[in-house]
DNA sequence: CTGAAAGCGCTTACAG
DNA sequence: CTGAAAGCGCTTACAG
């Protein structure tokens, strides 16, 4: 074999006894290569491993077939999910995906989508959790298709949850087991999902006379966060000691079961609910009801919004927005004996 | 600004009045440019927001800066650690790491190594649980460095932890809090890493008289493992079962106690000891105690070794192996009221 | 159905 | 210190 990269479709052509211009054909139009010279092609590409050269082919094509994802947090596990399901959906369009964060660093994430830039990626997705207006600006300064996902400023065409309805579903979810003194855990500066969340928490509870809700903010979604915020429940005077909580997302619920389980019954005495589903909920100390997003939809949808963008045949124009509905899944965190 | 990335080096060289070799010497050999001249090219840049195109760059100089990173396995919040980790020591390089996985799907892993190929990275990092002989053949016949992680076949060169000491370390602390009847957590299938861990479990044993090892073997290495043999050690009689547990990792670690944590005294009657260090050991519902591995250090390493491989100059030639040493981390789960 | 030629955007010796 | 020219490995009209 020796150094088989250096096989170039030139070197193909000559052993075929056929022009480059050919063997190019006989991948992009084989149609119009004749069968007996497809077989010589097929022949001189196996006895020389010939594999194309992508940048080559790209600097002539002005097409790449690399997307860029810039996610600003991959610490959490419903991020890995979602770069799973992304990952596949791309490779299904012959796309390969370069996955970066910026993990909240404003210089590196400059950097990061300057690299895209670079490498000419024909389109990004970007997967933020504060604002991106800036972002979108660069990359559309240079001409290169951007599609957002939970965010709604209109910058750029978006995939989004219903991040009201989840919030009401978790909420309708505790109102319903009797639940009355509800807190929500979570951080909200400048994160407009999670204000949504809230939001719909706080739908469901203004049409529930005896109900309050208390709402714990936390520097991160972490489970070590969460853990924090239970030590910070478990000390406010009896009165106010929720018996219901929703949690901003799966982690945090977890970081609240691994503290207050010691503590006092779940769910009897407090019902938790998350939110993402992410796997390890239903593996937690008490399994957790969660209300699940469907992230190979979302990123089935994701996918679809930047491929048009990026063929120039956006439906909808500009604007368009998916929007994808989340759903409850009921564990032992809120209804004891919930079969596994 | 418009569709800045139609911005060429020729336009820049036009602007600036000089030909498209000196602005390439602009930015690869500064000191062949008077400084009048690089301020004329700087300020052309700056004008049409030149931006390089990389894939025209790597066509002439066959170089990608391009790492191609084949993940077996990413579900684990071990594999997205290091990715972080070597995604920073790559950057700084000047790499841009592809970061894939093939989910033990060989097909699929052949496609991506395909893949690989086609965009010309410039070496391949192969983070593989079983054999990567195949693999590793392809790449070289293609004339592509790899380096190999955990692997020490001496097919490629390879970074590695000391796995066996990672066994006698956490088998080591359970002796000496008192603990006799240990049981190994994990699944051994044609996964040389785990075999050896145990060994080092059983190194140390070897040393104890009265002591006993029962091995219970997982199908995966998750949380949800962890749920299902906590169960069957539950199980057992009581004279077998343990009082001392090594689990293959973290995670597994994490199931064993969301299970046992509910019906016995942890570390009191069963003290629990994981490996990998992972961010959500120290929140588990009781902080697990875990064998860490050096990642930063490891990610470090890899890119070090990749780098001299794709450099060619590799010290201590094709066989370079570098070995990493653990260390125990002490939590709760074997040492109560230990400072969080 | 096939080939010759130009060109994608850069870098690299080589002259000067 | 600067420029003209060739070439990296492909694809794409255009002839024939």
């Amino acid at each position: 074999m020796g150094r088989v990269s250096f096989v170039r479709l030139t070197d193909v052509a000559a052993r075929a006894g056929v022009s480059p211009g050919t063997v190019s054909n006989f991948f992009h139009n084989p149609s119009r290569v004749a069968e007996l010279t497809a077989e010589r092609i097929r022949a001189a590409i196996d006895d020389l491993g010939y594999v194309p050269n992508d940048a080559a082919r790209a600097l002539r094509r002005r097409e790449t077939k690399l997307i860029g994802h810039l996610a600003f947090e991959v610490a959490n596990p419903y991020s890995a999910e979602f770069v799973r399901a992304f990952d596949r959906e791309a490779r299904a369009l012959g796309y390969t995906v370069l996955n970066v964060s910026s993990e909240g660093d404003h210089e590196l994430q400059r950097t990061l989508i300057e690299t895209f830039v670079r490498q000419r990626v024909d389109g990004v997705l970007l997967t933020p959790t504060g604002g991106v207006g800036e972002t979108v600006d660069v990359l559309k300064g240079h001409g290169v298709p951007v599609v957002l996902t939970d965010n709604l400023d209109g910058a750029a065409p978006a995939v989004a949850y219903d991040d009201r309805l989840t919030g009401r579903l978790a909420a309708e979810h505790l109102v319903n087991l009797g639940r009355r003194k509800i807190a929500f855990v979570g951080n909200r500066d400048g994160v407009e999902i999670i204000a949504r969340r809230l939001q719909g928490v706080r739908d469901v509870l203004a049409g529930v006379p005896d109900s309050s809700l208390e709402v714990v903010d936390l520097e991160t979604r972490s489970v070590a966060s969460g853990r924090v915020a239970a030590q910070r429940l478990a000390a406010l005077t009896p009165d106010r000691i929720p018996d219901g909580i929703v949690a901003v997302n799966d982690p945090v619920g977890i970081g609240l079961l691994n503290v207050l389980s010691h503590r006092v019954r779940v769910p009897e005495d407090v019902a938790i609910v998350g939110i993402d589903d992410i796997e390890f909920a239903a593996e937690a100390v008490v399994p957790l009801t969660s209300v699940a997003r469907p992230i190979d939809d979302f990123a089935a949808q994701s996918l679809r919004l930047l491929h048009s963008q990026i063929h120039g045949d956006a439906t909808g124009g500009e604007r368009s927005l998916v929007v994808l509905e989340p759903r409850l899944i009921v564990r032992e965190s809120t209804v004891p004996g919930t079969a596994t």
